[in-house]
RNA sequence: GCGCCCAUAGCUCAGCUGGAUAGAGCAUCGGAUUUCUAAUCCGCAGGUCGCAGGUUCGAAUCCUGCUGGGCGUGCCA
């Protein structure tokens, strides 16, 4: 149950208004507060304190409020029954939405022949939990990764391969793009030719298609083994630049029936500025003066693609923060177009830098490789294990290493720069993954020595039990707030708060022990079932799994 | 130049509904288990919420200006 929901739709029925209903930030007020008499007080002239005196005995006739009393310039803070609180913990959680949506989801983005790297990590991490939570939320989700498979990389990669032979591996195909790069720096000649294979590739040159089909290969099976290891839910299409080509002439049709294609410089652009932009806003280049395919062109005929195949009523992209001037553009040009009536939204991220606040770089000054921080994790928690003297199989280290990198990704809001710390990512103390999935254990470990739980009643509660039965029926409200807000650090946020408050539990009362009677035993096997399943929710919604010890 | 984003404890971050004494983790220091998993728990200490104004009964939160940083600003994707 969505209890914050139920408690504040309570309130202002009862009251006959829309009060604002808080969480104090010092529980010892209450479980709830509401300024109801403050925001009341003014277009009534009266006196808070005295405007609550008067609505404090409605509130108090509410079922669920053991009391309700005036504190400070005029709140008031209400206590919640325990047999109610008991009730509807014990619930079970339905966050499904009266209200479902067909949402297509953009992230992911990898780029072929290129290695995944620390900036793939949160366009896959946040998106594929923000795909979960709109899935739990009872949404019907569309995940897309839009691949990087038909830009002048491919022409940078085939010229080299007609050089120096197909790469057998992914390792040594990695390495072709950067090389041809920097060769293409100094070289015109070279960066010519690339801009030529790349133009005859997408006319369908097939001694060029051949080579591409094959390091392509190779490359699709590189993104599979990412995104296995990330335990990201596999996408519902891997279609990007090149998947979107043949509509390319239909959206470019689209254009020219609503006369915004123009020509300019021997390209075609749509201006988008309008009168009301001072902000700096560039035509959107549909195609370039020799003739290849863009990456706006790519993504409006993605739009053109999935309004025609998917009808969503939602179109979301999650990539870096520096695409957001690349997405207004498309967005404008979408609807100036009347390509899709779909509500178009684009997440931008920060960047993940080093400690001087520069993007984060490896210790030799290169980018850092998506698996290697992997690879850093797992070596951190083997030696961790192996020190504390545990035995863990393999599967377990992973499952902890994946959990330490996915939840520090999660944690931290998704539109800021983060600090990314090699450091960090190895210690598992505090606030991290291996944290939340050590409490997940601990609450396991508890219910299967207790063998069968059955449901019994609580009219009196601990402190540290009635707190963590109210974060347990924050759930819902929390995963709709991400939702709403895209903000996946939400779970992540709260899933801490909850494991704080469910290790704080589990410290102060015992369960198992033999001096524990059977009421408050069986009472606290069901909080410990409760959280644990709350608990579990959250760490779907963000792609761990709990191992069965730690 | 112009625009967007950011600035909270030594460090990393919450505070996404404008509320009461601004909260965590790490690091430092001090405690707790012959006990259901110590990757845990409890405590001490640590803050002019970048600066200056404004709106409000009330501002870390909203507005304006400034400073500092990141990013972007038509043929890379």
């Amino acid at each position: 149950m969505n209890l914050y929901k139920y408690v504040s739709e309570s309130i202002n029925n009862k009251l006959g208004f829309i009060a604002n209903l808080e969480v104090p930030r010092n529980r010892a007020f209450g479980d709830f507060s509401t300024n109801a008499a403050m925001v009341m007080a003014k277009s009534a002239g009266k006196n808070p304190r005295e405007l609550a005196a008067e609505i404090l005995p409605q509130l108090q006739e509410l079922d669920f409020v053991a009391d309700a009393s005036i504190a400070g310039p005029g709140f008031i803070n209400i206590k919640l029954r325990n047999d109610f609180l008991w009730r509807a913990a014990s619930q079970q959680k339905n966050a499904k939405t009266t209200a479902p949506k067909k949402i297509d989801l953009d992230y992911g983005g990898y780029n072929v022949g290129k290695a995944l790297h620390i900036g793939h990590l949160r366009t896959s991490i946040v998106g594929d939990t923000f795909n979960r939570i709109a899935k739990y939320l009872g949404h019907t989700t569309k995940s897309y990764n839009h691949i990087g498979d038909w830009g002048r990389p491919m022409g940078l990669i085939i010229a080299w391969i007609l050089e120096y032979g197909m790469p057998t591996n992914a390792h040594e195909l990695n390495k072709i793009y950067p090389a041809s790069t920097e060769r293409a720096k100094n070289d015109d000649a070279w960066m010519a030719r690339a801009k030529e294979i790349t133009a005859e590739l997408q006319s369908g040159n097939p001694e060029y298609k051949q080579i591409y089909d094959d390091f392509m290969k190779i490359s699709l099976a590189q993104m599979d083994d990412v995104l296995h290891r990330l335990n990201l839910l596999p996408f519902d299409a891997t279609m990007g630049e090149r998947g979107v080509a043949p509509y390319v002439a239909d959206t470019q049709k689209i254009l020219e029936e609503h006369n915004l294609l123009t020509e300019s410089d021997g390209a075609m652009i749509v201006n988008v500025k309008t009168d009301n932009d001072n902000a700096p806003m560039p035509p959107l280049m549909f195609r370039t003066s020799s003739g290849t395919q863009t990456y706006a062109a790519a993504d409006l005929s993605a739009i053109y693609y999935r309004t025609k195949t998917d009808h969503p009523d939602i179109i979301g992209y999650f990539t870096d923060s520096r695409q957001n001037l690349h997405f207004q553009q498309v967005f404008r040009v979408a609807k100036m177009a009347e390509i899709t009536n779909a509500e178009l939204f684009h997440t931008g991220f920060g960047a993940l830098t080093g400690s001087d606040g520069k993007p984060f770089k490896t210790r030799d000054g290169g980018v850092a490789e998506l698996l290697d921080i992997l690879d850093l994790s797992t070596d951190a928690v083997r030696s961790r294990v192996s020190d504390a003297g545990k035995k863990l199989d393999d599967e377990t280290i992973s499952a902890i290493a994946l959990a330490a990198v996915k939840f520090n990704d999660l944690l931290h809001d998704v539109r800021a720069d983060y600090v990314f710390d090699p450091n960090q990512i190895t210690s598992f103390e505090g606030r991290t993954g291996p944290y939340i999935l050590y409490t997940a254990v601990r609450l396991n470990s508890v219910l299967k020595r207790a063998g069968d739980i059955k449901n019994t009643t609580a009219t009196e509660l601990t402190d540290d039990e009635r707190n963590l039965l109210i974060a347990t029926l924050d759930f819902e409200r929390t995963v709709q707030s991400a939702f709403d807000n895209r903000a996946t650090d939400m779970i992540a946020n709260y899933a801490y708060d909850l494991c704080q408050l469910a290790n704080t539990f589990y410290h102060n009362c015992p369960i198992l022990r033999d001096d524990v009677d059977d009421a408050t035993r069986a009472r606290r096997l069901q909080i410990v079932q409760i959280t644990r399943d709350t608990l579990a929710s959250a760490i779907d919604l963000m792609g761990l799994t709990i191992p069965n010890e730690m």
